[in-house]
DNA sequence: TATTGTTATACTCTATAACTATA
DNA sequence: TATAGTTATAGAGTATAACAATA
């Protein structure tokens, strides 16, 4: 409550400065943030994800919809629950996903003879080349993200995080 | 439709061999997404966020509240705008944010005399206190952290995302 | 009893658009 | 006209719980 009169003197002069510098942003400090490895692995995480975004959108596929693909793809036959805990997707999640996928004729549900509860995941042929156009977009990201990243620190992240 | 029938040879054996091995897990291949440093930023940041939130909810933080408290503890007075730009939030999504916050007491919005139309923040004494208790919990997180990746490699993470 | 897929619910987050009051 | 804060809305993601069919 006391420190009232004096805000002001705080947030003004930053944004007289922000005119005339050649840096638009005020000099905010992180302060702790700066040590959380959570916050930046959040920052990295959705400014790749919006590139990924941008470039898969023209094929309608999301990111989620993407690595979906990519493991049926890989993995034919395999359960809503392996890919689920593959993906690290709540199962309740993906039958909504994988009805999606289907219903645009990508993916099939087959009952499996041998477990009558599980359903046997698999590509139709339509939704194979849309995996493979949709590769041939993300490779083309990745290596925007190289561009800017630069290619030993794209590579010493992913080797890191693997 | 045609490979119907030999779908079953290739889940039913993975599913066996899973009890016997050492590894619960079949042998699941991601295909090119262990090329994208995206999937590995997603997993690394729900990881860890896992961790984060499990830490900090006895005192009933969040991730985003604790990042919101952070800033504005390090940068009293500065506005609304400047705390989305610099975390990467959504202005719109901030004000529901800071009404939970400020309902606590934990945060409050002064009027700028300067600028009518801008809200000048600051940590009340109760969230300072507050701040200071989640600043503990979330070094205890972090330690946590180092010990399970090791300390080099979270010293090269930190270093290669800020 | 346990597991697979499913439905339902609630809450968070993201992305917009539009409104108000101030500048 | 532009900006700061706000409200509203729709969609995605997350976290649960409960259910039917099957094992």
């Amino acid at each position: 409550m006391a420190e009232k009169q004096s805000r002001r003197d705080r947030a003004a002069p930053f944004r007289r400065k922000a005119a005339t510098r050649s840096s638009p942003r005020p000099a905010i400090v992180l302060d702790v943030l700066d040590g959380h490895l959570g916050y930046f692995a959040r920052r990295l995480q959705i400014w790749v994800f919006q590139d990924f975004i941008r470039t898969l959108e023209r094929i309608d596929i999301s990111p989620a919809q993407y690595s979906v693909l990519v493991v049926i793809g890989a993995n034919r036959g395999l359960s809503q629950a392996e890919l689920a805990a593959t993906l690290g997707i709540e199962r309740a999640r993906l039958v909504r996903l994988l009805h999606r996928l289907e219903e645009r004729g990508l993916v099939q549900r087959l009952r499996s003879s041998a477990d009558g509860r599980r359903h046997a995941l698999q590509l139709t042929p339509p939704g194979r080349s849309a995996l493979a156009r949709a590769k041939i977009l993300a490779a083309r990201h990745e290596g925007r993200l190289i561009e800017k990243l630069g290619a030993e620190r794209h590579a010493l992240l992913l080797d890191a995080l693997r």
